[in-house]
DNA sequence: TTCGGTCTATTGGTCACACCTTTGAGAGGA
DNA sequence: TCCTCTCAAAGGTGTGACCAATAGACCGAA
């Protein structure tokens, strides 16, 4: 794990151990981790991207404050989801999946290809016989691979984008406890009707059957301890 | 406006001039910008890092395939929107804060802090005279104001990296004749409410009274030339 | 004393050049 | 036909030099 040296700072700075406001320098990096100043350099322009660090002449690279960061950037959701905080950090990455995905559904319903409504249709049956059949692992495959259809049906690249992140949610929910283990009848029945909402091109149906998915997440969210 | 010569890349990337697939060298880009090694792979890191480019040894920089864009990063979606989609830019970007703004609100209520309340209340009331006073211009700042305080009262970061988003969209409905103009007195009412709920910690209020603010939107968005 | 301009050391930004590392693709043999 | 081996093309890294901006110290006039 850990492609480059850039992949250090940037974990100590999502994780609060380089604190906003803290300065650096090419030569301290330099020196800390024995690579070049061209190769130093590679790495800050990562974390500036990212809006981890903004560099300055005669100062430094000052760490940036929590909301310039692009939390948004898969790198970034990585880190946060692997450092002390990432309980937090699934906490809000579930609530953005609760607030976008009954919009996704809805839209899929209405922009949806013809493959994409066969998709989820055969993914919603594959996860009633292998939630039935108790064989959670591949339950889970065939979950995550139904969310991401519908976010990409719906057209909505801004939408597309997140199914890494519901992927992310979906399989990292029970090391939290943010969801139940096993898939309730209702749950299949839900993705089931969605599948079909999708497939049939009714939006109402499909985003009254995605909230209540979600819903389910809500509820599982606000009984959980903080 | 354009930082670099990489501003120009991004650009031609998100516009399409680039097509996913295109390959270019970083000798190409040198002789085209008239820039150092050095510099070119200090843009490159950038394109790199923003999903839009991928390097490979012996073959060079490949553009990457629209899903992998990072599209939440600011500087794509300035790009995306200055560039010849930028209607579809808008649209899925209100699509986005149609899904969001009602959960944040939500959250909003839970979570706001003293100043917050204060902050939204007196936001909420200035729209109300700047808009009867027909004063659209600084409405509108007020309106961007208001709708920033709300999202990063949530309490979630993911929330409140979206204000930029909702600023621009905001500012630039008028040019894509996706809302009214004029600012419409149930939209007045609706912000005082949601203003309202949020400071007296009513969250499923706040929740309906911003839903009802962007159903609007969603209606303008649906009958509007596609 | 205070304000404003100037000067300078510090730090990132750019450049040229050399060399290392990976790897696609073709040459050549089994 | 298929596999292997080689090689050149491209990015990756390192070095040392110099340029450019600027925070902060310094100094002088009001």
């Amino acid at each position: 794990m850990g492609a480059g040296f850039y992949d250090v700072l940037g974990r100590e700075i999502t994780n609060g151990v380089l604190r906003p406001g803290s300065v650096l320098t090419l030569e301290d990096i330099q020196a800390r981790f024995g690579i070049s100043r061209t190769t130093a350099r590679d790495g800050v322009k990562v974390l500036e991207s990212l809006g981890l660090l903004t560099s300055r002449r005669r100062v430094g690279l000052v760490v940036s404050p929590r909301p310039a960061w692009n939390v948004y950037a898969p790198t970034v959701i990585g880190w946060r989801l692997t450092s002390s905080h990432a309980r937090q950090a699934y906490i809000e990455l579930t609530q953005l999946r609760i607030a976008v995905e009954p919009e996704a559904a809805e839209l899929a319903a209405l922009r949806r290809s013809g493959a994409q409504a066969d998709e989820a249709l055969r993914l919603a049956a594959q996860m009633r016989s292998l939630g039935e059949a108790g064989r959670l692992e591949e339950f889970m495959v065939a979950d995550v691979a139904f969310h991401r259809v519908v976010l990409e049906a719906s057209g909505n690249s801004m939408f597309a984008a997140l199914a890494d992140v519901v992927a992310e949610v979906l399989t990292g929910r029970t090391q939290h406890g943010l969801m139940p283990e096993t898939p309730m009848p209702e749950a299949l029945d839900a993705h089931d009707a969605v599948a079909e909402a999708v497939a049939h091109q009714q939006p109402d149906r499909a985003r009254a059957h995605m909230q209540f998915l979600v819903d389910e997440v809500r509820a599982a969210l606000e009984e959980s301890p903080a």
